[in-house]
This record gives structure tokens, C-alpha cells and sequence, in this order.
DNA sequence: CAGCATCCAGCTTGATACTG
DNA sequence: CAGTATCAAGCTGGATGCTG
């Protein structure tokens, strides 16, 4: 049995690693890969770096992460909550508030994420250099 | 002007980052994003990783990255070539052989890539312990 | 081996309307 | 406010066939 590595239904069995492998994102069955893309969806990853700066009601998010529709956030909100990276905190009052906040593990993924986001966002200015210069090669042919 | 946050057509100018905003994204005309979803995405993020390991061919490459297709390791390749990440060194030889590389930069964000799959690789007994929780929570209502 | 071009099924997404 | 439900549309991505 492979309690770790679900086999997806429309994989044959041969795809499931192995019961005694380490988690790896490089198998096409494994659950990491799943979280893997929770994280870093479009969605996912900008949820998670908005929440890392403190806990937000839902439509600040929406307002935070600009382009995400209503049911996306939604959406990515519970994939998070059930990964465990992210606490929802609901007050019964009327009208209702949600607080949704980073659990411990989410702010260690979070710091991760947000490590790359910052790279990324630190070297754009060589990414579009790159980007012209491979433009300009392909133009001219 | 806005040279670095270019608009995009289906989107009101108002979308568009003010010129002296960092990139941010936050926003959702920035480039920042497409960069960020080239690398976080399902087969950007796992070329990176292989890449991490060593220069790699195009076929060692879909080995490795499990379950890619050929269509979409090419287009993975095409989109991190376009953005200085990864590097194509073509031989002229019959039958070719072409080997992908790493650049500095793509080494740059693939190290915090990997930080962040490996934390994601390492956790993944809490991410499941957390599913379990949550599905029973669901499931008993 | 290392791809590109084409087709098209189906999943993801956004819009809209509705609920507590 | 904080969502859920539904549905059409379009884009993603897999399969196939072909090229150098």
C-alpha cells in the first residue's frame, strides 16, 4: 500500500512511487505535487504572499489580489485551509466577518514563496533585458 | 509612459501600475506576474528543478519531469529561454543534440524555488494530517 | 534526437444570480 | 459581508503526425 501516494484514478499503478520514497514534486502521483501547485498557482501563491503581511477579511484579499474573481478566492482559500497553510476565523455575526490568517506551517511556506516572489520582482529589469534581446533574435530571422 | 509594466490590451489604462512603482505582483499588468507564473507554474517549476541538478536534454528532461508532454516541456522551455532563466545550447550535429542549462540568474531563482519545494517536500505528513482533519471536519457535517 | 503544427476534448475560469 | 450555484466560453494541454 502506498498511503502517502494516492494513486489517481487515471494512472495506472505502475505511476505510484513506491510506499518507502521521499515525497518529490518530479512524481507524477505524489500529493506534494498537488500542494506543490497550490502554493504556486497564479491564485494560490499571491493568497499566500498577501496573508504573509497579516490576516485579512476575505475582500480585502480580493481588493490585495488584484484580478482574483470571487469564486477563485474562494476557491484557492479552501485548497490552503486544507492544506493547512492558512486559518479561516469566522465571527457569527451579522453582518458575517472572516478572518483568514497564515497557520505556523503556512508562514514557513510562505517565507519560502515570498523569497521568490521578491527575487523575481528584483530582477525584472534582466528578465526584460532578456526578453528584448530574444525578441530581437527571433524578429530578425 | 510606463515601460515596465506594459498595459495590457484587454484591460483599462487605469490598471497599469504607476511608472515609479516597483514591480509588484500585486498588480495585475505587471510583468512581474507572467514571470512569476512561468516559474511557479506546474512545468516551469519542475524544469527549474531538474535544471538545478545539471545541464540536461531536451528527452532526459521529460523523463524527468514526470508527466510532461512534449508540447508543454517545449513551451516551458520557450517561455524560460524568453525570460533569462535558462540557457539552449543547440549543437549542429545529426542526429542534434541540444543540452539546457541554467543561467546565473535562473540558478538565482531556482535556489529559492527549491528552498521552497523542499520545505513543501518536507511537511508534507503535517499537509496530509491537516487534509485528514479538515475531510473529517467536512465530512462528519 | 529534438522538435513544430494541428486538432479538439475538457477543465479552468469569469460572469451572473442568489443565499444567510 | 461572505460566500455558493450555475453555466457558457475559452484556454490548456494531450494526442497525433510530420520535419530536419
Amino acid at each position: 500500500m502506498t498511503p502517502e501516494c494516492t494513486p489517481r484514478q487515471d494512472l495506472p499503478a505502475q505511476d505510484v512511487p513506491a510506499p518507502d520514497l521521499p515525497y518529490s514534486v518530479f512524481a507524477r502521483a505524489c500529493p506534494s505535487r498537488t500542494t506543490l501547485e497550490h502554493v504556486t498557482g497564479r491564485w494560490g501563491a499571491l493568497t499566500l504572499g498577501a496573508l504573509h503581511e497579516g490576516s485579512l477579511r476575505f475582500n480585502q484579499l480580493r481588493r490585495r489580489v488584484d484580478g482574483v474573481s470571487e469564486k477563485m478566492l474562494s476557491q484557492t482559500l479552501h485548497a490552503l485551509e486544507r492544506d493547512g497553510l492558512v486559518h479561516r476565523e469566522a465571527q457569527p455575526t451579522n453582518p458575517p466577518r472572516v478572518d483568514y490568517e497564515l497557520t505556523p506551517l503556512g508562514r514557513e511556506v510562505a517565507e519560502r514563496l515570498l523569497a521568490l516572489i521578491q527575487c523575481v520582482e528584483g530582477r525584472m529589469d534582466e528578465v526584460l533585458a532578456a526578453r528584448a534581446r530574444y525578441d530581437a533574435a527571433r524578429g530578425a530571422r
